[in-house]
RNA sequence: GGGCCGUUAGCUCAACUGGCAGAGCUCCGGACUUUUAAUCCGGCGGAGCAGGUUCGAGCCCUGCACGGCCCUCCA
């Protein structure tokens, strides 16, 4: 499905080029079809030379930014050159020593996506970017002879090529590989976005995210940080012990959260399934079946509403320690973001060390963080002294006080939790593990043992969202089963986010799980607070949207 | 689902009150063997879609599409 149809024009279906069997582009705006056109041509005229604009890869290849180190001295006393680069002993000076002007006689190859051309007649600068990395590659007449420099003119912006030559200096003094020989490694058809300003409107960006990482080192540091903040994770949670799983994606039942799943058809087996909304219970019957430390970070897919902090698909972690109970997790889950905040600072992916800024105010994500029972919050925000689950009525009245709607079918449980969302959660800002929230909202979370109608569950806020969700998981197989009865019916009375009864676990559960910790934490969400970014589609490559077309 | 805003050339942006739609980058042609977003000369290219009002619409009105932000929902 590759360069079908047209980025920028709404007008055109994506399927008309596809389905006359057209060239990419075909059905493009008239501007962007001839300066397609223009490309193809200087494509058939390498092609018409024997050259292939599309050659495979392999071979030596040095990475632009060990080249560039060679000039600002960095490998000084290695006794190894840019990576694979031939011994130059006698050659000429040290790259980091040479004058304006002056040749190195080290050898190097190195590829790249031409960013910037200037020419000169006689002579042209091809400026190439690998990675984050840029150096310009000198292209002279007389050093390349009539054929190798033609090249030169067939060459557009955004074109992948490769050079030969030596390490020099220009007589300005810019790091240079003087060419002995260029070679075009993959044509670029399309032109990419201004090389100044990149790519602007955010549909394009979210649509095209290639075109943006093409145009935008911030966009590249976005993916780069979200695969250092994994990493981070991961050390975390293998130093910690824990083993890393995978589960199934497709659920028969959905489970493990309250939430609206996509459904889907396996067509052999004849049923429907689920996507999953949340690794939850199978991660549990690892545990019963005596993996007392296990952990999953993947994709999982709830169908509901799309908004700056939701995408139909986010990235989860999800943790279980055997013996442990939610004092534990939030331990843990302190020292995952303190990780992780960390690890993105000395990446050079965020600034502030502990410290990050959010909106027009900074959150300090140091120190050990409070933990607050919601029942004492609420009371706190509704001005009482203090609030019982038993008077439902009493928190009815506070949610019409303060202009909660509710509905009949909810109990007090329910309520209370309402009030916290409206009245409490916006306003917490700096780092705060809410805990012991209402059984009747946890239906997989243990009782309270001093409280029969809480539940020993935790979430922490930061900067008013919630980053997690955790709990001393209920183990007691009879007191699970009357939890997810309550939530069916919950379903049948129009619950859409109720759980249905899950046997399977029913029986895992009977088979003997041990007391465990759990921990969920939302992966893009903590991306958001870490770098700062106010729209989830900042933090995810391709955010969902709607298809064009 | 609701509200507000947006959509001008491939990209980034302009345009008086409704009066011939401009520029930079890209691209094409030309000059140039040391540039740094190279420079210089010349050139190609445009109003999201569909209607309406008007002598005349980029600008006003209606509908549609897509997006952004907020609300709702949720994590």
């Amino acid at each position: 499905m590759l360069g079908c149809g047209a980025v920028s024009d709404p007008s055109t279906p994506q399927h008309a080029s596809e389905a006359a069997g057209e060239p990419a582009g075909a059905e493009a705006p008239a501007r962007l079809r001839e300066l397609i056109a223009e490309r193809r041509e200087a494509m058939d005229a390498l092609r018409a030379r024997g050259l292939d604009p599309y050659p495979p890869g392999g071979g030596r290849l040095d990475r632009v930014g060990d080249v560039v180190a060679r000039f600002d001295g960095e490998l000084d006393g290695d006794p190894e050159p840019a990576a694979g680069a031939e011994p130059a002993a006698g050659a000429g000076p040290h790259p980091a020593a040479l004058a304006p002007g002056e040749d190195s006689g080290e050898a190097v190859r190195v590829a790249g996506r031409l960013v910037a051309t200037r020419g000169h007649g006689k002579l042209a600068f091809l400026v190439i970017r690998d990675g984050d990395d840029e150096v310009q590659v000198m292209a002279r007449l007389d050093r390349l002879g009539a054929e190798g420099f033609a090249l030169t003119d067939d060459l557009h912006e955004g074109d992948w090529i490769a050079a030969e030559g030596t390490l020099a200096r220009s007589k300005r003094g810019e790091p240079t590989v003087d060419a002995d020989a260029v070679t075009i490694v993959g044509k670029a058809l399309r032109p990419p976005p201004d090389k100044w300003h990149g790519v602007r409107e955010p549909e394009t960006r979210y649509r095209h995210r290639e075109m943006d990482l093409a145009a935008s080192q911030e966009a590249r540091a976005m993916v780069r940080a979200r695969a250092v903040l994994l990493a981070a994770l991961r050390a975390e949670l293998d130093e910690r012990a824990y083993l890393e799983v995978e589960t199934p994606l497709l659920h028969p039942i959905p489970g493990g959260a309250n939430a609206t799943p996509f459904v889907t058809h396996h067509e052999a087996l004849g049923v429907d399934l689920y996507l999953r909304i949340a690794p939850e219970l199978y991660l549990k019957r690892l545990v019963v079946g005596g993996l007392p430390r296990v952990y999953e970070i993947g994709r999982v897919f709830r169908n509901e509403g799309l908004s700056t902090r939701h995408n139909p698909e986010f990235t989860m972690l999800e943790a279980y320690q055997a013996h442990a109970g939610y004092g534990e997790m939030m331990a843990l889950t302190q020292g995952l973001i303190q990780r992780a905040a960390s690890a993105l600072a000395e990446a050079g992916l965020r600034e502030g060390g502990l410290v990050t800024r959010f909106g027009e105010a900074e959150v300090d994500l140091s120190g050990d963080w409070p933990r607050r029972p919601l029942l004492d919050l609420v009371a706190e925000a509704v001005g009482v002294e203090r609030l019982d689950l038993g008077d439902r009525a009493r928190l009815a009245e506070l949610c019409a006080a303060h202009r909660v709607p509710i509905e009949d079918r909810w109990g007090a449980g329910k309520l209370a939790l309402e009030l916290y969302e409206k009245l409490v959660e916006p306003h917490l800002w700096e780092p705060t593990f809410v805990i012991d929230y209402p059984v009747e909202v946890s239906p997989l979370a243990r009782r309270h043992p001093d409280d029969p109608g809480l539940a020993q569950r935790y979430e922490l806020i930061i900067a008013g969202r919630e980053l997690t969700n955790g709990f001393s998981e209920l183990t007691d197989p009879d007191d699970q089963r009357e939890r997810f009865e309550e939530q069916a019916r919950a379903k049948a009375a129009g619950d859409a986010e109720a759980m249905p009864i899950d046997e399977d676990y029913l029986a895992a559960m009977e088979l003997g799980l041990p007391p465990t910790g759990g921990l969920g934490l939302g992966v893009d969400r903590l991306l958001m607070l870490l770098l700062g970014r106010e729209s989830i589609r900042e933090v995810v490559a391709f955010p969902t949207l709607r298809p064009r077309g």
